[in-house]
RNA sequence: GGGCCUAUAGCUCAGCUUGGUUAGAGCGCUUCCCUGAUAAGGAAGAGGUCGAUGGUUCAAGUCCAUCUAGGCCCA
């Protein structure tokens, strides 16, 4: 048995088609699945994409985080079940439909019919579902799109309607006003998306009105004195019902010039009032709570009510930036104005229809429409005395994209979820939950949660989950937890009635409370609803699936990016509480966006999205995958472009696989049988090496443990590196020679490496496994376990060893740049002063003598008559002792006499005069440089020196020749084409004695190594080699 | 206006949890070296007021506060 041939160069995108059909034909995902089944369950919750575009390269990110977990865990055993999801409902949905039909309203898909439109929206799905679901496949991401859950399928919609029940039953379910948008004219609510494309800049008329106290303590105390209030829409002034301050801003009773006392905010006094202003007395805005005042306009009755109406209400979004810090509040007109009257119970009047006018019974602006009232209004103001001042004010104002009309921000009746009722208890399930990165659970999500508000959760709209609340005449409401609770009120029929509009809202009843027949409502509910409720509607339950559901309640893990936190992170947790008095996730990784290489956001309108298809095509899914797993922080915004992805293939995968192709290379020239590998016999480094992947197997477990794929990362990308460009490189000779410990090491090592990886990049890693390891392992890497690690088969000291080895070699060759002379030319010794050095074995020691080129190693501070010593302190073993005479006695130290200070120190401890008294100091509070006096070629960091002798004899001057020529030979057997094993004959010519003597010298040792079994020294006429400064001539054949 | 994140070499980013006196890596540039696995690798050079200010400390890129700029989310 031996390795399959592995070709040096690879065609990375192609290996990964290859292996993705191997995975299907080997149903490899599915037995992962099975062969884990009796393991212990970790649970994955697929936060499903909305199927309503074409996936970009930020759908990859999230993809390839919630891939590598469950494939991590699998190798550890454990039974993780990914189901898919796809997120179908919803008003992008809708749009993307309505542009494709050419739709512009409601009105279109009301005359189109709703069950067309509503046709047409699945079809798009479907469609756009098939383009992610090519890209899932593509980059590698294993999770079962043949059971995916669909929001759109009726057992789905099922279990979201028995969620909403049990909401409803709790009496958190309810009806009420909700302040947005609306078209006067087009008769319709506008979302946030189309509100984004009409704002328009326009002039309105801004006032400065005075509103009368009317009671109260700052009545009795300064007699005729009004609040100030300032508004640009004057026509809300109509329905005015309170007026906010901010409780923590100090406000003033101020005198202005003309001798009128008012209320307003302190730093505005001056650019409102004038300079000429006093400020006669402050309060704070909390002490202003219930003054009573009167009101601008009194045509709009109030219902009965013990409301404060018309007093001082605090609120905490009011501001200083601009007006006077004293709020009008019209609830139906303003979000803000109907939460903060909502919480002080006032009513809330609405003088205006539907079409934008004012009811017919107001006096002077009845019949008017809304925005045209204003400069009619505003001269009342003027003649009752009360308008303080009138400028005009240019802001950017909303308008209707489709007809322009300006908009008004107007309240409508909606269904609400009340989940400030459950306020607390979120609280506490996030106190419970693990946020990764941490700042996101007290920062984003813990401010949003604090501020939590309810949850408007009903839509004016049509390809949604339909609000499963049934309404007879006389107002009953019926909550139907499921069509089969629906077949029980209104007959079999509704049993497989598809649950969507139009068909749903055919189906009536009798209203159990009345008799009377009961309708749906109209409304389908928010989308975020529906994925929101995946952990149990995934399983259809509770009608179907009630233990897989059970056991697999709440989820060990999900990941998205940031951007749901106020998303699906919030309606995951707030409907598992809500339904279930638990969150429904345990532990939550929240990635950062994806950015260009700019910088900018992707978009369509800038050109810079990456399509993840074709970059995947160009540089492979594994360098994508590397990129976001690996690559900068994951949780922080990062740019990515073919630059950085090209980079990750150069320095990662392919160092990875040149490794694995020297491996098979010469495993396969020597005939050696990886069955027969064993860790016997080891050389100092091989037990480096092996020790080291125990290590990575160790760390990367440990990382990936804490969900760190940038810790991991970088581990396996050092352990590569280390692999190729330390152990294989100074281990070369032993392949050339077949030596069963190298190879049998090299194929443990890649082994490790290939399994701790294979979860980051899944297709090399199943390349690597088919060619390497499957004939004597497990079918596919992704079927094996975790490789075994425990601390005891970890060597530190091993490892310090390696470390120093490296650095002494580093000197060498920093030494050997300034030097000038190259390294081919072997050196009589080197002198080496480092701690610990001469304790290297000796395995070690060959390596720096070998390396730098060195015929031996000898110390530096045995000779003290070449070796300068000095001596500085070491900060933090003395600042641990001495405190704030740590400067002190770091001088005492650099006054010493070096010499005496560390001959003091060999015998044991030495004394430093610090002020008068003397200090002992031991080796670790000092840090010992030896430097070569002058003559010798020297480096040195760190208090570690190399020193080169650079005296050469005619001997090593023969061994460097000796050398170049190997170098020669070898270089043009390679660009001759000839195999690593082929054996060559070899005519040489030289007219210079010192090269004829050195290569007659040497010339055993040369053949051997570049494989000659021919030797002759005749003229050559076809030479392959010219070397003028050896003034040498070389010709080889193949034999 | 609020919350969060970020600021270190020309560019991309580590380092900050646990403070220690010469602040690192990659890319790019210059010169050289090594090489029968490598699309690689190594050495040297140029390139830094570690965003600013103040504080804590014997000692601050690192801890604290304030500010500035940019980004994201929300109003």
């Amino acid at each position: 048995m031996s390795y399959r041939d592995v070709p040096a160069k690879i065609n990375l995108p192609e290996m990964e088609r290859d292996i993705l059909s191997f995975w299907s034909d080997n149903d490899v995902f599915h037995k992962s699945l099975e062969a884990n089944q009796d393991g212990p369950l970790w649970v994955f919750f697929e936060g499903p994409p909305t199927a309503n575009g074409k996936p970009g390269t930020h759908h990859v990110e999230a993809r390839v985080f919630k891939d590598i977990f469950p494939r991590y865990r699998t190798m550890k055993g454990y039974n993780v079940p990914r189901k898919a999801g796809w997120d179908c409902h919803g008003l992008p949905v809708e749009l993307a439909v309505e542009k494709t039909l050419g739709f512009t309203g409601k009105q279109d898909i009301e005359k189109f019919g709703i069950a067309e439109f509503n046709a047409a929206c699945r079809e798009s799905v479907l469609q756009h579902v098939d383009e992610f679901s090519a890209m899932t496949e593509r980059m590698g991401y294993w999770v079962d799109m043949d059971q995916a859950y669909w929001t759109m399928d009726p057992t789905y919609v099922d279990s979201v309607w028995w969620g909403l029940k049990r909401i409803f039953d709790k009496g958190l379910l309810v009806q009420d006003y909700r302040v947005s948008p609306y078209c006067p004219r087009c008769g319709t609510g506008l979302s946030d998306h189309e509100l984004a494309q009409g704002y328009e800049d326009i002039v309105d008329a801004s006032v400065y009105v005075r509103f009368p106290v009317t009671s109260g303590p700052l009545v009795e105390k300064h007699g005729k004195v009004s609040f100030l209030v300032w508004t640009t829409t004057p026509w809300t002034l109509v329905s005015n019902t309170a007026a906010a301050v901010h409780p923590d801003v100090d406000y003033v009773v101020a005198r202005d010039e003309s001798g009128q006392l008012f209320v307003l905010a302190q730093p505005l006094v001056e650019s409102v009032l004038g300079e000429g202003a006093t400020i006669v007395d402050t309060y704070r805005g909390s002490e202003l709570e219930g003054t009573p005042y009167q009101r601008p306009f009194t045509w709009v009755e109030f219902p009965e009510t013990d409301a404060p109406v018309n007093t001082i209400v605090l609120a905490t979004y009011v501001t200083t930036e601009d007006g006077t810090g004293i709020v009008h509040q019209s609830p139906a007109y303003g979000a803000e104005d109907l939460a903060v009257c909502k919480s002080y119970g006032l009513p809330m009047v609405n003088p205006i229809q539907p079409d934008g006018t004012f009811d017919t019974d107001i006096p002077e602006v009845g019949g008017q429409f809304f925005k045209s009232a204003d400069p009619h209004l505003v001269k009342l103001l003027d003649a009752a005395g009360i308008l303080y001042r009138h400028l005009p004010y240019e802001h950017s104002y909303p308008h209707c994209w489709r007809c322009h009309t300006a908009l008004i921000y107007y309240a409508q009746p909606s269904w609400y979820i009340r989940t400030t009722a459950i306020k607390d208890q979120l609280i506490a399930q996030n106190e419970a939950t693990n946020w990764f990165p941490e700042t996101i659970k007290h920062g984003r999500f813990g401010d949003w949660l604090n501020n939590n508000v309810d949850w408007a959760l009903s839509r004016n709209r049509y390809w949604g989950t339909p609000l499963p609340i049934w309404r007879c005449a006389e107002g009953h409401l019926t909550c139907v937890g499921g069509r089969r609770e629906l077949a029980e009120l209104a007959g079999d029929y509704a049993l497989t009635v598809d649950p969507h509009r139009p068909y749903v809202d055919d189906v009536t009843f009798a209203c159990g409370e009345c008799g009377e027949t009961a309708h749906r409502v109209p409304e389908v509910i928010d989308c975020w609803f529906d994925s929101g409720a995946m952990p149990f509607a995934q399983q259809g339950y509770p009608e179907t699936n009630v233990e897989l559901f059970e056991a697999g309640y709440p989820a060990d893990f999900i990941c998205e990016a940031i951007d749901q936190t106020r998303g699906w992170f919030y309606t995951l947790m707030a409907i598992g509480t809500l339904v279930f008095d638990q969150s429904s996730y345990k532990n939550v990784l929240c990635l950062g966006h994806i950015l260009d290489e700019d910088g900018r956001k992707m978009s369509k309108h800038l050109g810079n999205v990456l399509e993840p298809i074709p970059l995947m095509d160009e540089h492979g899914a594994d360098a994508l995958r590397w990129f976001m797993l690996a690559s900068g922080t994951p949780w922080q915004a990062r740019r990515v472009g073919h630059g950085t992805i090209a980079e990750v293939v150069r320095k990662t995968l392919l160092t990875y696989w040149n490794t694995v192709a020297f491996q098979s290379l010469y495993a396969r020239a020597g005939s050696w049988d990886p069955a027969t590998a064993s860790l016997t016999n080891l050389t100092d480094l091989d037990r480096w090496a092996v020790s080291q992947a125990t290590r990575l197997a160790r760390d990367v477990d440990q990382a990936l443990d804490q969900f760190d794929t940038q810790r991991a990362g970088r581990m396996i990308a050092e352990y590569v590196d280390d692999l190729s460009n330390w152990y294989v490189r100074r281990s070369r000779r032993r392949f050339w020679d077949a030596d069963h410990a190298a190879l049998s090491t090299l194929h443990h090592c890649l082994k490790v490496v290939t399994q701790v990886m294979a979860p980051f990049t899944p297709f090399i890693t199943e390349r690597v496994w088919q060619d390497l390891f499957a004939g004597s392992d497990v079918a596919s890497v992704h079927l094996s376990k975790w490789p075994a690690w425990s601390d005891a088969d970890i060597d530190d000291t091993l490892r310090d060893q390696v470390d120093l080895t490296r650095r002494i070699v580093e000197l060498g060759r920093a030494a050997r740049a300034t030097s000038g002379v190259k390294t081919r030319q072997p050196l009589g010794r080197a002198l080496v002063a480092a701690a610990g050095w001469a304790d290297l074995p000796d395995g070690l020691q060959e390596q720096i003598r070998d390396e730098v080129n060195v015929l031996a190693l000898d110390s530096l501070a045995g000779t003290d008559e070449l070796v300068d010593v000095s001596v500085k302190a070491n900060f933090k073993a003395l600042g641990a002792r001495f405190g704030k005479r740590t400067p002190l006695v770091a001088n005492a130290i650099a006054a010493a006499d070096a010499r005496a200070l560390v001959t003091a120190l060999r015998d044991g401890s030495a004394q430093v005069e610090v002020e008068g008294a003397m200090e002992s100091v031991s080796a670790e509070d000092v840090i010992i440089t030896e430097m070569p006096r002058e003559g010798w070629t020297v480096a040195s960091a760190d208090g570690e020196s190399l020193a080169l002798d650079l005296e050469l004899t005619s001997d090593l001057i023969e061994q460097g020749i000796a050398r170049d020529v190997i170098r020669l030979i070898q270089d043009a057997r390679k660009s001759s084409g000839f195999e690593i094993s082929d054996r060559i004959s070899v005519t040489w010519h030289s007219g210079s004695d010192q090269t004829i003597a050195a290569v007659t010298a040497h010339s055993e040792r040369i053949a051997e190594e570049v494989l000659a079994t021919s030797w002759t020294q005749s003229p050559v006429t076809d030479a392959a080699v010219v070397d003028e400064e050896l003034d040498l001539v070389i010709a080889l054949s193949k034999n």
